[in-house]
DNA sequence: TGTACATCAGTGAACGCGCGTTCACTGATGTAC
DNA sequence: TGTACATCAGTGAACGCGCGTTCACTGATGTAC
């Protein structure tokens, strides 16, 4: 292997992938990462000034890979069933992917609003969110808090169901418990 | 002091409870919990097989004083007006206490069902939704998945409030934004 | 086209840290006779 | 009532661990003349 890697930064990104994809934030470590790449420690001090550096630019990765997942069922739905395929897909990225699901967004400290609104997997749901309110379903002034209502849901039975007490639950009635909850919080937004 | 300390496992239990309240479950060693106490650190293991085990007492302890919190407004309710105590209650208690809250249930590794049904603050959940489905609000085959969607909302919400993007958020806004959430997945839950 | 030299991207060794846990021990307590 | 002795509840020192990070360094690269 060459002295100088070529790409160091983008193969620190991957090893943290890797090494987060089982373990969680925790598991990602300067050492960790380097020791993947066949580099000594501080070569990664070369492409980020700290370990919180280096987990911020894994979270941005992950991140993508979540949104390009949900993406997968966009198009040619309605309001509600849009809706309904973001919170799924939500879930469904979290069960699929709980480590990656640990980092983001919550790994890394404090994704502070600004940031978190650019995020891929935010645009979702506020988009899905206004198409409902244009179509009539949701009336605007319940808008603002819909967001959040609809995030709570599905970020916590995502919780629930990786580290709280639907760990141990059957795969199959645990979807069903999921789209009870989606189904639950879209109409508890809508209806009034 | 005597070199028999009396209750040591209760000292250390109450060191945990110190230490937990502001830095959550990592902040519970320990090389910590016998500092506090002013007693070696291997005095612990006469009382704690390991870390796990004060852990997890520790988590009883604060569970106890989730469900003693979330008590004080229990009576002369009627059922969908609990059930909002006991969702906002949750979320009040994450509020005040984050560190305790990240502790329980969620620190201690898994809580798996038998456990954690035996727990106060569950038992609050479910016999507010028992009286919601006697009162006919509530359909009764849905009663089953609607336990998980009120968690999963109050949950997620706290989680959100508390590492997430509402982090920032001022606090009467934040308080708005929780009670919209508990409204919407009662009503959620009940209508259909 | 050749060469001096600045810059870039790594190395290797070491630092101090706090942790969980184990070992062999000792002082205090209580019980049987 | 006194005493021998088992047991209980601590001590003190040390182990090995992996971590983030810093230091002074060296080999590779590219650019100006």
């Amino acid at each position: 292997m060459a002295y100088h890697h070529g790409d160091l930064a983008r193969a620190l990104v991957e090893a943290g992938l890797e090494a987060t994809r089982t373990g969680g934030p925790d598991a990602l470590t300067i050492r960790s990462a380097t020791r993947a790449v066949g580099v000594s420690p501080n070569a990664a001090y070369r492409h980020f000034p700290d370990r919180l550096a280096l987990l911020e630019a894994v979270s941005g990765a992950i991140q993508q890979r979540m949104a390009d997942a949900m993406a997968m069922t966009d198009r040619g739905l309605g309001p509600h069933e849009r809706l309904r395929a973001v919170g799924l897909g939500y879930i469904a990225f979290a069960l699929t992917e709980p480590g990656w699901f640990s980092v983001s967004f919550f790994g890394t400290g404090a994704p502070s609003g600004e940031k978190l609104a650019a995020t891929p997997p935010f645009r979702a749901l506020t988009t899905s969110l206004d198409l409902l309110v244009h179509s009539g379903a949701l009336p605007a002034d319940r808008r603002g808090s819909a967001q959040w209502a609809c995030w709570s849901a599905v970020h916590g039975f995502a919780e629930l169901a990786l580290r709280g007490p639907l760990q141990a639950i059957d795969r199959d009635e645990l979807w069903s418990h999921a789209e009870a909850t989606v189904d639950a919080i879209i109409r508890g937004i809508c209806a009034g």
